[in-house]
DNA sequence: CTGTTAGCGCTTTCAA
DNA sequence: TTGAAAGCGCTAACAG
């Protein structure tokens, strides 16, 4: 397999010259006269030399890898924020390291280690386990693995620790949903949610039981363990089964795209039309949104750009002296077809 | 930041005993002497001291890291893959890097450089890059590659190149979907896809038309770059134009449930109803597929075990001699409803 | 401009 | 059972 394993000393013998001087022609160190250089270059090319970086980075104390650490690769809201850091650290000439951690996991002094064995130049950290508001220790556990590495956190602001963080305001962002729906007309609202156990899922409740409030609204709730298209399907049910008759919502927010997924085909399976009967919003704008049947309205966390910015703020750390600060970012609604909002609209064009 | 850089000689000094010594102490050796062990361990923990996981790579020729390289971790396919493949490589204490290389490009020699400087393990190739017909130094490429380390391949076999290779059969599982169709009654059958310079395309393609040709049937094709959600709902209006009136297709084989996902939208805006007017069939039943409106017949592709067993072959890879094998992997057909398969029992249940 | 030297932090013979 | 010593492959002063 790996037979090809020239040193630079066997490079430095078949050119004629030292160690240090093939080094200096590898890094394009300037002080290298051209002849040498060229001589130097032809042993390079002729056995196909490669530099072996990880005794680089062992002198240089730099592993130009950074880590990302997530609950669910395959989750798009997660995949967006990885493949933004990816190329924003490829762009730096750095690599990225997967690292899972389940989302009802806490982060564990074990994990911890394997991150600073592995020597990783920072570590971006985002959702799920760094969520539960169960785990006290969350800032303990984050300002240790900070003594050896810079980290920057994607997810609301985490109380009792001092690093970076970037996020998408949800809070606002479910307020803004909430509100659109009330412009509409919409007076018994329902949020379909998760349990409180992640934070950014207690944010989106907290902005919708806030501006229910400001409105003077009842708020209907459905908050369970619903996390999948599959519960989401079962959720609508259930809540209907308890919220019937007059009490009965007129519209649904939803925790997020996925679950919203779910919900669509539940109300479809009830003969329920949306919007008609039913506006649904839900939350994440996922690459799907635009094409359910209705296309669904949603709010966008941008979360590429959470990506990139977190990852070009990690590549900064160093150097940066602020090595801690919250930023905030706004969301978007973005209207589509499933709140209704084009309905009115529709209806007065084919009434003409 | 890193201010926490104890060596083992820091530990060695502190305890009164030898750097060896506690080098057996953190990797179990037997022979160090119960007392001498805990007094090691004492001053380890004290310190919280983590070796240099770089520094023992070095020493052993090997980084415990994984490469794996795709086109696009968003895309749901490649994100199952992915997934997968960390799953299985982290039971076995490996570490996955990720690499990104566009649909479109071919792998070039840089890109393998990086890969080898990087020393890592293993690296397992996915799709896109690969898959290029053009690029007929492929193979070279590659065996340059696994002159460094073992490679594993996760698309059609590409001929010329010796290496472990899996992947689902394609060509049959179009095959199968073809055949379904015109078990359903469908004479006129159409494909839209993509162009041939992917492989697996290709092969879906060659699928089509082998099965059509052995039925008797003549092949309707709209073959165009057609790739994403966007590009699928507006080949509907174009394939319908071209091929209208009589001649109109009443089921449309679509190259992957992405593309299939705009397929469905276009032909809605177009009035046209699926499975009643139009039977649809997608690609690798994806998350979404089973929610779509209707919920869509598809070809499950098992992306999560290619994953696991590209990464088992990889880490064996070593101390197994067959260091090249193909091995090809049945896909299922999933029956939903937009291919009409239970519209006849549907009917018949209303009438009842 | 180039070579010598001394490590980076760890493991592993070989002796004791 | 333990320690001394010799590197893994590379870079970075420091001389010359």
């Amino acid at each position: 397999m790996s037979a090809e394993s020239l040193t630079i000393l066997d490079i430095a013998r078949e050119a004629g010259v030292s160690s240090a001087t093939v080094s200096r022609v590898l890094s394009q160190h300037p002080n290298v006269r051209p002849d040498t250089f060229q001589k130097v270059k032809a042993v390079v090319d002729k056995y196909n030399y490669k530099p072996n970086s990880i005794a680089r980075g062992l002198l240089q104390r730099q592993s130009h890898t950074l880590g990302i650490i997530l609950p669910d690769i395959k989750h798009p809201y997660y995949a967006s924020v990885f493949s933004a850091a990816q190329r924003e650290a490829m762009s730096s000439g750095y690599v990225v390291q997967f690292y899972r951690l389940a989302y009802n996991s806490t982060i564990t002094d074990d994990f911890i280690n394997q991150l600073i064995e592995r020597r990783l130049d920072g570590v971006l950290l985002c959702g799920g386990f760094i969520e539960p508001t169960c785990a006290n220790d969350l800032p303990d556990v984050l300002h240790r693995l900070q003594r050896y590495m810079p980290i920057v956190t994607i997810c609301p602001p985490i109380t009792g620790l001092r690093c970076i963080n970037i996020y998408t305001d949800l809070r606002s962002g479910v307020r803004k949903v909430v509100r659109h729906l009330s412009q509409l007309g919409h007076r018994r609202i329902a949020f379909i949610g998760a349990t409180h156990e992640t934070r950014s899922v207690g944010e989106r409740q907290l902005g919708f039981e806030e501006e229910m409030a400001q409105l003077g609204l009842e708020p209907i709730l459905l908050v369970e363990n619903i996390h999948t298209p599959a519960m989401g399907e079962t959720s609508v049910r259930r809540l209907l089964a308890e919220e019937g008759g007059d009490r009965a919502p007129t519209a649904l927010v939803v925790v997020n795209d996925l679950v919203a997924l779910g919900v669509l085909k539940g109300l479809r399976k009830l003969g329920i039309s949306v919007p008609e009967e039913m506006a649904v919003v839900g939350c994440d704008n996922q690459f799907f949104s635009e094409y359910t049947n209705p296309p669904l309205t949603t709010i966008d966390l941008a979360p590429e750009e959470l990506g990139l910015l977190g990852t070009r703020a990690l590549l900064h750390a160093h150097d940066s002296n602020a090595a801690s600060f919250n930023q905030a970012r706004e969301s978007t609604l973005i209207i589509r077809e499933s709140c209704g909002a084009y309905l009115r609209r529709k209806i007065d064009v084919s009434a003409e």
